[in-house]
DNA sequence: ATGGCCCGTAGAACGGGA
């Protein structure tokens, strides 16, 4: 079983790329950030087309994310939740479903825009519910009475220094200040594991490139989409990498796909 | 040194992203 994440910025520019990818990388479960689509807009028949289920929650303008389930291997997701039960929230930046027998949850965290400001402390809040409510179904899953958990996104949290590529520069400044680090290793004190830190990679890889400066050219980026798996599926873990392709396209995404793999 | 791009909503710039 293969599950991805990936911030589109607009899934209506990025439809394309994303049916282009998904015919390249046929994943079983595609989690999509920043839609920025009205419910009323968003593509489902042409990503039924594609074979893919869709559930999402979307508003206009800002934010939106989706998880799209491959009919024909992990069908319709299912026990859609939108959103934290325990954080009332305008802005759609939470989704999840059971699907092929995972709770896959979808996130878009908060941004944060500066250290300190009003938006710093709503991401911080954001946070500290995710990891309340989230808490509660790991002890569950633990149990046997939950499915396990997949937690997939757009973190908008570089957590070590060796995921950002000038650090010096970045020290403190926000995705890599401490308050959210710590906030990162608390969903790991839940015995979530960052898939991707799961395996050896090559130094600087990064899932996030500025459009500015030539960032992507440049390899300025940080690493701050992330797959986690709970304790129970840290075992079936057989992969995970960023597929940097899609960022070489014409108009692409700001950020690139991460992929990770399960096995039985 | 600064800011340099892209998207949606507009129907011109601006907020937001990271």
């Amino acid at each position: 079983m293969k599950l991805a994440t990936w911030n589109v910025n607009s899934l209506k520019v990025r439809l394309p790329q994303v049916l282009d990818w998904l015919a390249a990388n046929p994943v079983d479960v595609l989690c999509l950030q920043e839609t920025k689509l009205r419910d009323e807009n968003f593509p489902k028949g042409a990503l039924a087309e594609a074979g893919y289920e869709a559930a999402f929650a979307g508003q206009p303008t800002y934010n939106g994310v989706a998880i799209l389930a491959r009919r024909d291997t992990v069908g319709v997701p299912a026990d859609v939740i939108v959103g934290n039960p325990r954080f009332e929230d305008a802005q759609q930046r939470l989704i999840s479903a059971t699907v092929g027998g995972l709770r896959v949850v979808c996130a878009y965290f908060p941004n944060g825009q500066a250290v300190g400001s009003e938006k710093f402390d709503y991401k911080l809040r954001w946070i500290d519910a995710l990891i309340d409510w989230l808490g509660d179904h790991c002890r569950a899953a633990g149990a046997g009475a939950q499915p396990p958990l997949a937690l997939l996104g757009d973190f908008n949290v570089a957590p070590e220094d060796r995921d950002v590529h000038d650090p010096e520069k970045w020290a403190g400044q926000i995705h890599c200040s401490d308050e959210e680090r710590a906030r990162f290793f608390r969903f790991v004190d839940l015995g979530l594991v960052d898939a991707f830190r799961m395996f050896d990679q090559p130094p600087k890889q990064f899932s996030w490139w500025d459009y500015r400066m030539m960032g992507f050219r440049r390899n300025a980026g940080l690493r701050i989409d992330h797959i986690l798996f709970d304790a129970s599926l840290a075992p079936r873990v057989r992969a995970c990498s960023i597929d940097r392709e899609p960022r070489k396209l014409e108009q692409p995404s700001d950020h690139a796909p991460v992929i990770a793999e399960l096995g039985d």
